[in-house]
DNA sequence: GAGTTTGAAACT
DNA sequence: CAGTTTCAAACTC
């Protein structure tokens, strides 16, 4: 990944300034008021906590990274404060400066609704850099500071079509006015401003954490009060700004109320902000079946919330309109994505709703808010403390933590699976805040251009979001991974944003922190100068820090010309050096859904490259597998693997036979149990379950039919001991499968997995899974992804193919091809779900992946043959002798189980059940034959 | 804490 | 690409 040179290139200068504050990356969010607070947040609570906690957790965790020296922080944090105070007194400049008017209109409601907002930002704005990588920094700490800093200023207008730009705004301020006095009023809160900004990003972020609604509306209340009250300081003064800026926004008017919703239409050309808005409008809709009364203060507040997320990005395009085209792409493309997604996909929104029915819109608008405040918050703890705070990645890297900590969460239980999905929803949201913010830069721009380069604008917009998808893919695999190190992105930019200082650490901390608290882990390096990737610190892209024990080291910001250039020679070697090596399955859409609760699929998160294990069987820590809760796949070429999902699977059931009968020894004596399983499984459709920790065993897809067999046929019912035995053992699974979830919701849109899943049944799963594996997959993902992989590999037999959901979902198109395509994505999904859902998000499996796939799909298309002995990493591979019977027995209903899926998830995307029924399928195979043997 | 083991990274 | 060396972490005592 080019992070470095990213980093670098944005702020070159800052570098010094900014790696000086980063490189004692403990100190400066020690000093950070926020400090307390976040050094206080560990890893593991993470996982535990509220998923909005962990993500905000998870921002504060990178302190050191590569990047935070670009990102200049300028004292964000700081400037945020004084922005705040500053805003008090309505300083002429922020007018100036600060006006940003966002227009959405709403044909149902009266008219036009304006909102204009006042950026806090002026100073920024003055103190911006010239430089890129400042704007950028400058666009992602808006977002934090405007989401904040915004809610409590902007003023909102609403506007009826009157042909005087001037008068309606200045009617719609009154109106604004009146309406978030009114909402004061019903709140009963009146609160300080000053107070809230003083104690704001605290109370918030504790607030968050416990991710009480209640909180998140309190918050909200606050900040809109605030944000009134300083709106209405500086409302007059504004008022000339604003008509202006309204003036352009009219502009766009034209095209808005050309459709329908002027605020939709208007939000769908800018696609980051459109998903959140349209599902807004329809949770508000929704809202308003339900009761009436509230219909129009719902859309009012839905109206808001658009408004809120145009007005992040009109106020950073005010901000920093230029700032905007600089900005870095990637990351607003990752952010468009994941927020696209999520907001895309109503089954979230309808989570949200579900879970929050209760709520007022407003709470929701307000728990967004909210979400985007913390964000703030949180940004500056992490990054704010120090001069050179990385704005940049607090935003992208809230947003990331939120969708991490809400997919582990969900995972962690169906109970909490709504909630879950709510966070997520409302992380999403706040995701979508700011690329909305990136978006609404790039809309502002073109506001002030004629429509007809607006529209240009937006399509250009578009385009980037659609791009943007396959980030959101990558940077979600990214995240969801545990590994310490794993930030693969596929894409240079991505990859360069994700690997990339602050991000990286982020996301290990997130990866990292499920499990164990790694994350503070730090090297101990003594002769590689922490220079090399043996250097931890290194390898995840962040500075070595006190906690290192190296000696020599040059991994310091002090020496970030040489990291730099050390990065650039380990990448110039090997471009993924720096990517993650956990990659996370996309899948385990089943998950969140089951009645059980059990939601035992496992994460599938994989290691891109594979492990070498010769004597520890992956079960101990020198398995990068093993080190990472990632079971061991095709790609690894361990000996006598143990680990794993697909083992582990094997490994827990083992386990949980053992507990529940203690006869059975640990380790593979689980096979037998396996055998049973699969043949009670087998026959019994209900046991079927995507996950299954017996398919995913480890045989790396060596014994590709084996594996096949056992994947299709072992899944263990989710409520199987095994499968809940496996998700319980397994941090891992929880934490990829809700990113994954995530992503599999949004592109499936509002498909609700769970029911999919039981719809595809376990009665069809294994019959679809052979089936899948059997039947060419012209579409196939995999087929796009085509990647350079071994040939071997790829000679490898077709299990391996057929297994390998994952290559599909390595591609960051590889999701989006599934979905395209009709029946590949649908059967593979079930598997996916069905088995283990794992891969289809894992980055790194991605290239192993994509290199199989191809053939894979060739092979899927020939009907299921003994699979070639060898095995793509070379590992043994028995042909699979059990294979032969469970494909023919199993490859009647597959048939059936087709078509089944294919009606019942047409636009799903196939992920993990290829792969997982790889990898399981070979340990399943090995475990097998151990069992005869040992028989 | 020292020594050993282990496997990845780097090198040849 | 395979084999070897180097390295640091993981593990053991």
């Amino acid at each position: 990944m080019d992070s470095p040179k990213l980093s670098k290139s944005p702020i070159p200068s800052a570098s010094a300034s900014a790696s000086a504050s980063i490189s004692s990356s403990s100190s400066p969010v020690q000093e950070s008021p926020f400090s307390n607070y976040i050094s206080s947040l560990s890893p593991i609570k993470h996982d535990k906590a509220p998923h909005v906690a962990q993500g905000f957790v998870g921002l504060s965790s990178p302190p050191l990274v590569f990047t935070s020296p670009r990102i200049n922080t300028l004292g964000r944090p700081q400037s945020s404060s004084v922005k705040m105070s500053q805003k008090g007194v309505g300083d002429k400049k922020i007018i100036n400066e600060s006006c940003i008017l966002e227009r959405s209109v709403t044909e149902s409601q009266e008219g036009l609704v304006t909102d204009i907002k006042n950026e806090d930002n002026k100073d920024d704005v003055a103190v911006q850099l010239g430089s890129s990588s400042e704007c950028v920094d400058e666009y992602l700490a808006d977002p934090v500071e405007t989401d904040c800093a915004k809610s409590a200023y902007s003023v909102k207008l609403k506007l009826k079509q009157s042909n005087n730009v001037l008068q309606s705004s200045v009617n719609g301020l009154l109106d604004l006015k009146n309406i978030k006095f009114g909402r004061k009023n019903n709140v009963g809160r009146e609160v300080d401003a000053a107070q809230f900004l003083s104690g704001r990003s605290e109370e918030s972020i504790e607030r968050k954490l416990t991710s009480d609604e209640k909180l998140l509306k309190i918050e909200d209340e606050q900040g809109s009060a605030q944000g009134i009250s300083d709106g209405f300081q500086k409302f007059d003064s504004d008022r000339f700004d604003l008509s202006s800026k309204e003036k352009e926004c009219k502009n766009f008017g034209p095209q808005k109320d050309g459709h329908g919703d002027g605020c939709s239409n208007f939000l769908q050309q800018l696609p980051g902000s459109l998903p959140g808005v349209q599902s807004y409008e329809g949770f508000a809709k929704n809202i308003g079946g339900d009761a009436d009364a509230p219909v129009h203060s719902m859309t009012h507040e839905a109206s808001e919330l658009q408004r809120s997320m145009s007005r992040r990005c009109l106020q950073f395009g005010e901000a920093q309109p230029e700032a905007t085209a600089a900005c870095s792409i990637s990351t607003n493309r990752a952010n468009n994505i994941i927020s696209s997604t999520s907001l895309a996909t109503n089954s979230e929104t309808e989570s949200l709703s579900s879970s929050r029915l209760d709520l007022s819109a407003k709470s929701r608008t307000r728990q967004l808010v909210n979400l985007s405040q913390l964000a703030m918050n949180m940004s500056p703890q992490c990054y704010g403390k120090s001069s050179l705070t990385v704005l940049k990645p607090s935003g992208i890297g809230l947003h990331l933590n939120s969708i991490v900590n809400a997919i582990s969460m969900g995972q962690g239980g169906t109970a909490s699976m709504k909630v879950a999905q709510a966070i997520k929803s409302t992380s999403t949201t706040s995701c979508q805040s700011t690329e909305n913010i990136d978006n609404g830069s790039d809309a502002f721009e073109k506001v002030s251009t004629p429509q007809g380069a607006l529209e240009q604008k937006v399509f250009t917009i578009a385009g980037s979001a659609s791009e943007s998808l396959f980030a959101e893919e990558s940077v979600e695999f990214h995240m969801t991974p545990n590994t310490k190190r794993k930030f693969s992105s596929e894409d240079g930019d991505r990859n360069d944003i994700l690997s990339s200082g602050p991000l990286m650490c982020f996301y290990r901390k997130k990866l990292s922190n499920n499990t164990d608290g790694d994350c503070c882990k730090r090297c101990n390096c003594k002769k590689t100068k922490c220079l090399k990737l043996y250097c931890d610190c290194f390898a995840a892209g962040i500075y070595c820090a006190e906690p290192c024990s190296c000696q020599g080291c040059f991994n310091r910001p002090e020496y970030e010309e040489t990291v730099l250039e050390t990065r650039k020679q380990i990448e110039s070697r090997n471009p993924l050096a720096f990517a993650p090596k956990i990659v996370q399955p996309v899948t385990e859409f089943p998950l969140s859904n089951r009645e059980d609760g059990n939601r035992k699929t496992p994460s599938s998160a994989r290691h891109k490259r594979g492990c070498n294990c010769k004597r520890s069987m992956c079960l101990k820590k020198y398995c990068e597998c093993y080190q990472a809760n990632v079971g061991c796949s095709i790609g690894c070429r361990c000996e006598g693997c143990k680990n794993v999902y697909g083992k582990e699977e094997d490994y827990c059931v083992t386990k949980e036979m053992v507990n529940r009968s203690g006869e059975i020894s640990e380790s593979r004596v689980a096979a037998k149990p396996k055998k049973e399983i699969f043949h009670s499984e087998l026959c019994d459709p209900y046991h079927l379950t995507p996950l299954t920790p017996s398919v995913q065993c480890s045989d790396h897809g060596k014994n590709a039919s084996i594996s096949r067999l056992f994947s299709r046929r072992c899944l263990p019912s989710p409520e199987s001991d095994l499968t809940v035995l496996s998700y319980a053992k397994s941090p891992r699974s929880p934490r990829t499968s809700d990113s994954n979830d995530i992503l599999l919701e949004t592109s499936k849109g509002n498909l609700d997995i769970d029911s999919f899943c039981e719809g595809i049944s376990y009665n069809n799963a294994v019959a679809l899974a052979d089936e899948f594996h059997c039947t060419p997959l012209p579409n196939h993902p995999s087929v796009i992804i085509g990647s350079p992989s071994s040939k071997a590999r790829e000679l490898t037999s077709l299990s391996r193919v057929q297994l390998d959901p994952r290559s599909r979902s390595l591609t960051p198109g590889g999701s989006l091809h599934w979905h395209s395509s009709p029946i590949m994505p649908m059967s593979p999904l079930n598997d996916n779900k069905k088995l283990q859902g794992l891969d289809s998000a894992d980055g790194g499996l991605y290239d192993i992946l994509e290199d199989d796939m191809p053939e894979i799909l060739k092979d899927t298309s020939m009907p299921i043959k003994p699979v070639k002995a060898g095995s793509p990493n070379g590992k043994r591979v028995s042909p699979p002798h059990n294979l032969h019977q469970l494909g023919s027995s199993s490859s009647g209903p597959l048939r059936s189980g087709r078509k089944f899926i294919l009606k019942a998830v047409p636009s799903f995307p196939p992920l993990t059940p290829c792969i997982d029924a790889k990898g399981s399928s070979n340990q399943s195979r090995n475990n097998f034959q151990e069992n005869r043997s040992n028989d």
